[in-house]
DNA sequence: CTCGAAACGTAGGATATCCTCCACTTGAAG
DNA sequence: CTTCAAGTGGAGGATATCCTACGTTTCGAG
């Protein structure tokens, strides 16, 4: 972790314990009140003024980066594991499954955080999809944009239920998990014809 | 203040047509902008003053409720002729199918729209779906809320690629159909030992 | 211990939106 | 045409949040 401004200067001790008290603020505040929430809860959560918010985070896409880095570390272990599992269709609903369980601890943004995740880790999830389809155990016609879209759904998913339900989204997983496998196969509509850029999502990297 | 329109009481004239005038400019710009956008907004492109806005709905969810009355009755009316389908399985993809469509008219709104038009027609949904799996072209274990729950994801993922690609929604709908056929299913997890109340979903009604 | 730079918290201006108040306008009944 | 309740628009107070200015406090090198 950091302990180095943007500057690359060496922070004061006082000065890092608060930074590292705003990250794990937002982090908790974001959860709580999604990622619109006013930047004053979190500098009066992480105990701080709220110019020491701003002096370590000048925008709230800052802050929000900083929360994400975890989560985004998470994710990219996630894939490498799932890449890492012998059986290519064990990976795959492994990944899934765990990122979902990520997203459960996002609570009201776990749509948008699993969204920017999964940009980050796109070559990867690629990857995972070929490696199944290969194997014959995924649907040819599947697109990694699909998985993408698949899991923004289920983060939607997730924010909405997870208050009165928390296995709603297991359920749902289950069923787009038997849509995926070729045996089920009917054609799809068509293949998208760009990939997912970051902004096109509607998310600030 | 006299509830004027509450009560049924005729209104003046001119008074119907800036009332008509609101709801059209409302659904526009709840559209374009998402459910959260400014009243200010609504009034000024309807070409009437705040404080009418104020008289005629004196909150946002009753604006939203005139918006959405459409859109229910249009969810209504899906849901009816999925139901007089004679093909269960055509009834029930038809159903998915024109309502996604019907969301993807809404741009920014599309998931919390059809969330609550959703829950409106809840029990003719159950109905549709007690009737494909009378007919044995359903899986078995899907609750009526596993599909509140699959229209909510797909809600989002329309709101989130609508703008550059109009078919990753029917990608994914065929997806999800897919592993909604008996022949396809595996074991669902468990079902949810509670239905759907409207406030559990996050929208006002 | 001393002291300057680094870091701090608070106060408050700027902006956006909500919602109400009130003096003015107008539809339509008689 | 006259009349007046229904209807209207816009000003402005209240509130929430953003972000900055500035005087005060604290770290830590010497």
């Amino acid at each position: 972790m950091g302990g180095l401004t943007r500057q690359g200067r060496r922070l004061r001790a006082d000065a890092e314990r608060n930074r590292a008290a705003l990250a794990a603020a937002a982090r908790e505040v974001f959860a709580e009140q999604g990622l619109a929430a006013p930047l004053e809860h979190i500098a009066k959560r992480a105990g701080v003024g709220i110019a020491t918010l701003y002096r370590n985070f000048p925008t709230r896409a800052t802050l929000l980066d900083a929360v994400l880095a975890d989560t985004i570390a998470a994710h990219h272990e996630i894939v490498q594991r799932a890449l890492a599992v012998d059986d290519p269709w064990t990976g795959l609903t492994g990944y899934l499954t765990e990122i979902c369980q990520l997203a459960s601890t996002a609570d009201r943004s776990a749509g948008q955080t699993m969204a920017i995740a999964g940009i980050k880790v796109y070559p990867q999830l690629a990857q995972l999809v070929a490696r199944a389809q290969a194997a014959g155990q995924l649907r040819a016609d599947l697109a990694p944009t699909d998985l993408l879209c698949l899991t923004v759904g289920i983060g939607r998913i997730i924010e909405v239920t997870e208050p009165f339900d928390q296995g709603a989204w297991r359920r749902q997983l289950a069923l787009a998990l038997d849509g995926l496998r070729p045996a089920a196969a009917h054609a799809l509509p068509r293949p998208p014809c760009e990939e997912f850029g970051a902004q096109e999502c509607g998310v600030d990297l």
